[in-house]
DNA sequence: GTATATGCAAACCGTTTGCATGGCT
DNA sequence: AGCCATGCAAACGGTTTGCATATAC
């Protein structure tokens, strides 16, 4: 953990309005320590905290990463209906699934482009729009 | 129950290759018996079992439509974590999602268009591609 | 007759919650 | 001091599984 991570750390908590405390401080080094968009699971995070030294429960890791969703730091994102997806990237984006190895990572959003969406039921507005491109090994 | 609605379960169940017990029958002729597509969870299958008089065990429910999806007559989408939705259209398509009371259903597949798709990584090409659009109701 | 499907209840697994303790401001 | 965060273990809900029974072919 270097100390600029943990500066990161810092900055984006305060971005959100919610106190440095160590654990918050350990999961928010390490998700947005270098500047990078992450994809995590709870149980990788907690993973990455025990691999990292420290010590965070399981239990407050994911109370963690739903008030971080709650204070708008990061989207919850939805493609294997057995485990949540946590993505620090909180613009509307699409995203690569692995299925091999359910893995989760951005798809440059330059590369869709959605010329027209269907016409919305009356009285319903779009909330969000998610967009999935399942990967499989070529073989 | 109509006989059509039977007969119309019973050509469904044929096509993927499945024994017609009683129980798939009866849960076929719930899914296709009207021709239209269906979007379900595994829950809602059991109770419009229920309400039709017959009955299924929920563990029942569970394994068939995964055989479904087994034999092609099905898919899984994915839009909420905490539950499974089957659907009987199985080609690539869009859907709304109304967050609002969990509905799923198609959307005018003909209203979308993707001009263009993200490069895929090397060694992988596309399985599918999820669109889901969550609707929320205006205010 | 043999393979396969069903039902039940118990196991399972990711996630949430209640409550006592500890830490931030 | 007061409020909020944490940890633990227990509860939870949707889904799967093991095994004995029943059914299709």
């Amino acid at each position: 953990m270097t100390p600029q991570a943990l500066e990161r750390g810092r900055n984006w908590l305060e971005k959100g309005a919610l106190r440095p405390t160590r654990q918050r401080l350990t999961l928010a080094s390490l998700l947005v320590g270098d500047g990078e968009n992450r994809h995590v699971t709870a149980e990788g995070l907690h993973d990455a905290v025990l691999d990292s030294g420290d010590r965070v429960s399981l239990a407050t890791v994911y109370n963690t990463l739903r008030a971080f969703c709650d204070a708008g730091l990061m989207q919850e994102v939805t493609v294997d209906g057995s485990r949540s997806y946590f993505d620090t990237r909180v613009d509307d984006h699409p995203h690569f699934y692995r299925e091999d190895d359910g893995t989760l990572c951005d798809a440059p959003s330059k590369g869709l482009e959605i010329a027209s969406l269907p016409s919305v039921p009356e009285g319903y507005e779009i909330a969000r729009v998610d967009v999935v491109i399942r990967l499989r090994k070529t073989r």
